[in-house]
DNA sequence: ATTAATTTTTAGATTAATCTAAAAATTTAA
DNA sequence: TTAAATTTTTAGATTAATCTAAAAATTAAT
């Protein structure tokens, strides 16, 4: 292995991971340009070259999908990001809002002996504080099955696990409403015209969510 | 202040601050070449850059020296390093001699956030690993006068707070012969052919000492 | 099945950081 | 105080990452 991937190689690798639903599913040039905030032609050159260091597969207009190792760097890069990510909240008593920017230049520290120190020193975590799973130091991931708490029907109940998105305006909202990870939840009403919800929280008792958010609550598998 | 410096510009920016033996001394172009391991042609751009932004004085031939705004940025990139630094030995159980790398690149993440309050965490420490001081939000620095062993004589007595250079080889070597910071020392013999030294002590007795080491070690001057 | 719209790629430039080779200025030595 | 050595700057290229504009390929719509 002689490569060392550049900051701008790294993020475009992650950007491909994370677009990508599935590791064969194949992430288009836009949805790349969209994702890392540039344009289309300069994807383009990018992945000619990501190619080239065979770390990710790519034909002439068709998209792009990681290779083997190109998913390994993912899974390093995630990993460091979402481990930082505990550090901030759980050590230097950031809230969950404000983590996710300091990670994004976190994540690009190249250590591996860091890395795994960190890991041991914050108790070998194995979710984020926005509730995503922290990689292992072989890139194993262990997702509980979840769902969308918009998925969810009355009368349903199910405890938070996470969010979808690390959007910090919708992370204070959610702070402000006292709406965390590990809530027992309950649907108690789901409005059919616009998929709003009433739902019921310990303590909170009954509160009135819009789909804008719960369609970014996931909810545990119950079993 | 519309100014972010890049990371290389940073890098520039500490090696001039640290060249320096005073802040009007000026530094010149071929010492910055070899500090920063880059040729004197490629300073001999940079600088025309940063004395264009305002972080350092410049005239042709006569070398650099930092402005008041470039001694600021310095002081805020040693800052990081140094808290970094501590972070790493004292809760990550890394050696002195294998934290200077990582904390180069710590030293350029971004936050202002994140360094006080990872000072707040560390305890405000004002010294790092290997002695030198840390500055303050402020960027003040308090450093206690100090002098190397090397300029010590017979029967002299003194308290060990620091190292000149961060050598991992010789920080190494420090820690095998079980030399480190605060240990109280005696001079009991000066060879006047090499300079080289026996000191005393505490515990370890009598050890003897080439001039290559007593050169790196500062003793506090006492009083 | 053509045509139109969209997506993707190529062509050609630009900026930051770097290099080598050569010219200019300064410093050191004879 | 000239000449030699050293240092510093300039000139001209190169590489990575980026852009705009235009061409090519694919996909969607008549
Ligand atoms: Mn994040
Ligand atoms: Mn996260
Ligand atoms: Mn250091
Ligand atoms: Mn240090």
């Amino acid at each position: 292995m002689g490569n060392s991937l550049s900051l701008t190689e790294e993020n475009y690798i992650k950007a491909i991971f994370q677009i990508g639903t599935t590791p064969e599913s194949n992430v288009s040039t836009n949805a790349l340009a969209d994702s890392l905030q540039t344009k289309p032609a300069t994807v383009s050159d990018m992945i000619k070259k990501l190619s080239h260091k065979k770390l990710i597969f790519y034909e002439k207009y068709k998209g792009v999908a990681l290779s083997a190792s190109g998913s390994k760097e993912a899974l390093k890069i995630i990993r460091k990001h979402r481990l930082w990510e505990v550090f901030l909240v759980n050590h230097l008593n950031f809230k969950w809002d404000q983590v996710h920017e300091i990670a994004e230049q976190l994540e690009h520290i190249k250590s591996s002996e860091l890395v795994n120190r960190l890991d041991d020193f914050l108790g070998n975590p194995t979710i984020d504080p926005h509730g995503d799973p922290i990689p292992d130091a072989k890139g194993r991931v262990q997702l509980g099955p979840s769902k969308l708490l918009s998925e969810m029907t009355s009368h349903e109940k199910g405890i938070i696990v996470g969010v979808k998105n690390e959007d910090p305006l919708l992370l204070q909202h959610l702070d402000k409403i006292n709406i965390r990870l590990g809530l027992q939840i309950e649907v108690t009403e789901v409005n059919d015209f616009d998929q709003s919800m009433q739902v019921n929280l310990p303590d909170l008792g009954i509160i009135f969510l819009s789909e804008k958010i719960t369609s970014q609550i996931l909810i545990a598998k119950n079993s």
